[in-house]
DNA sequence: AAGAGTTTGAAACATGCGTATGACTCTGTC
DNA sequence: GACAGAGTCATACGCATGTTTCAAACTCTT
C-alpha cells in the first residue's frame, strides 16, 4: 500500500532499529496517556531520533498508531483462538466448561504479566474500544468477531443445549468482566487502596462466576 | 472554593443561561468525543456565546470538565443507592437475588433511554474510566465504593453465606459486563451489523447470567 | 437618568501540534 | 575519488489550541 521504506535492511543489525524504536516506544505511549496526549516530539523524543523519522518510516502519526497496533493483533487473536481450540480438543473425549473458561480466562489476561512484551496491548485495547482511532472493521473483524466466533463455536460443542443468541452474550458477558475488573484492579492501585486481588484470586473468581452464569443460560437446568 | 460568577442570578429566567447552555453542550461533546477532542471553541459555538465565558464563568476548560461531571454524579449514585435500598426491602420478608439484581441493572442502563437528560453520561463515565481528567478519588469516591457499598451490602443480605471478597469481585462482574455489553452494542450498532439486542433481552440475559454466577460463588451449593 | 456591576464581544497572545524541507553524514559501488 | 541512496538532523511552516485582554453592551439599583 504505501511506499514508506518501513523495514527495508534485515533486522540483523546488533542495535535495535529506529523503525523497532518508534513502534515500542509508541506502543507504550499511546497505552499510558492515549492517541492525542501522546506528541510526536514526545515519541521521537523517548524513542532517541529526530521528529521527521516519524513521517520518513510511516507516513505521519495516524499511520504509526495503525502500524504500531497492527504489529501485534494477529498474534494476539491466534494466539487466543489457538487455545480455545486445544482447551476444547485435549484431553479426547469430554471437554469441560471449566477447562475452556480457564484456558481462555488465562490467555486472554496473560500480556498483563510484567515481563510480557504485549503488557501494554491490553490498556492499547481498552481506549480503542472506548475511543476509536482506527477504521471500526479493523479490530471488529480482525480480533472480536474471530475470537468471538471460535469462542461461541467451542462453547457450543462443550454445551449444545445453549442456543447461539445466548452463548454470544455470553462471550461478551466474559470479557466484559475480565476488562473491567483490570481497570478497577488498577484503579484501586493507583489509589493508596487496602483491597486488591491477586491474579490467581480473580482468575478463580471469573472462572466460577463465570461458570455458573453460562450454566444459568441453558434453556432447562441440566447437568 | 474558585470564586467565578457560577449560577449567580436565580435560575427564574425564562431563556436558558448561558453557564446551563455551556453544560449541556460540554456534557454532549465531551461524550461524544472525549475531552482533548473537544475543544473550547466546538463548545462555545455550539452554545451560542463567546469563547471567553468558558473562562469567566469557570476558570477554564477543566474545571468546566469537572463541574459538568459533578452536575449529575450526586443524584445519579444516589438514584443507584436508592433503587437497592427499595429493592431488599420491598417485600418486607424475604427480598431474592433477581429482584435485586433486576432492579440495580434497571436503574444502571436507565440513562441510555433516549429522552434521558443524562443519556450522554454513560459514555462519559466509560471515557472517565479509560482515561481519566479528573482527580481518581473523585469518581472512586462520589461513585464507585458508595454504591459498590450499597450493593455488596444489600447482596449480603439476601445471601449472608457469601464472603465479602466474593460480593465485592461479583459487584465488579456484574459492573463490567453493564458497561461492555452497551459498548459492544453501539459498536456493531455503528457497522451494519446484523446481529442486534433488544434492551429487554439484555436485562434479561445479564440477569439470569449473574444469578448463576453469584450462586456459583456461594461456598458450598445452597439453595 | 446615572452609574456600578455584570456579562458579552472581537481580537490577540503564547504555546504546542503535525508535517515539510533541505542540508548533512554515512555506507557501499563503480 | 565520485557518485547514489538511505537515514538523520535542525529548523521552519501553518494551524489549532487554551487563555487573556479590554472595551462595549447590558442589567439592575438608586
Amino acid at each position: 500500500m504505501d511506499s514508506y521504506p518501513k523495514v527495508v535492511s534485515q533486522p540483523s543489525e546488533g542495535r535495535m532499529q529506529t523503525c523497532d524504536r518508534l513502534l515500542d516506544v509508541s506502543e507504550r505511549l499511546f497505552a499510558e496517556r492515549g492517541f492525542r496526549a501522546t506528541s510526536v516530539r514526545d515519541i521521537t523524543s523517548e524513542a532517541r531520533c529526530n521528529i521527521a523519522a516519524v513521517n520518513y518510516y510511516f507516513g505521519g502519526k495516524d499511520n504509526l498508531y495503525r502500524e504500531m497496533f497492527r504489529r501485534r493483533l494477529r498474534a494476539l487473536r491466534e494466539e487466543r483462538i489457538e487455545s480455545i481450540r486445544r482447551a476444547v480438543d485435549q484431553d479426547g473425549a469430554t471437554p469441560s466448561l471449566e477447562g475452556l473458561l480457564r484456558a481462555f480466562i488465562t490467555t486472554f489476561l496473560r500480556p498483563l504479566a510484567d515481563e510480557s512484551a504485549d503488557r501494554f496491548y491490553f490498556q492499547l485495547i481498552s481506549r480503542e474500544l472506548v475511543d476509536p482511532h482506527l477504521s471500526p472493521d479493523i479490530f471488529l473483524a480482525e480480533m472480536i468477531e474471530p475470537v468471538q466466533n471460535a469462542w461461541t463455536h467451542a462453547l457450543r460443542a462443550v454445551m449444545p443445549d445453549l442456543d447461539e443468541r445466548s452463548a454470544r452474550l455470553c462471550f461478551h458477558a466474559l470479557v466484559g468482566q475480565l476488562l473491567h475488573v483490570v481497570k478497577v484492579q488498577k484503579l484501586l492501585g493507583s489509589q493508596g487502596q487496602k483491597e486488591q486481588w491477586s491474579a490467581q484470586e480473580l482468575v478463580e473468581h471469573i472462572v466460577r462466576f463465570s461458570v455458573g452464569g453460562i450454566r444459568a443460560c441453558l434453556p432447562a437446568s441440566c447437568p
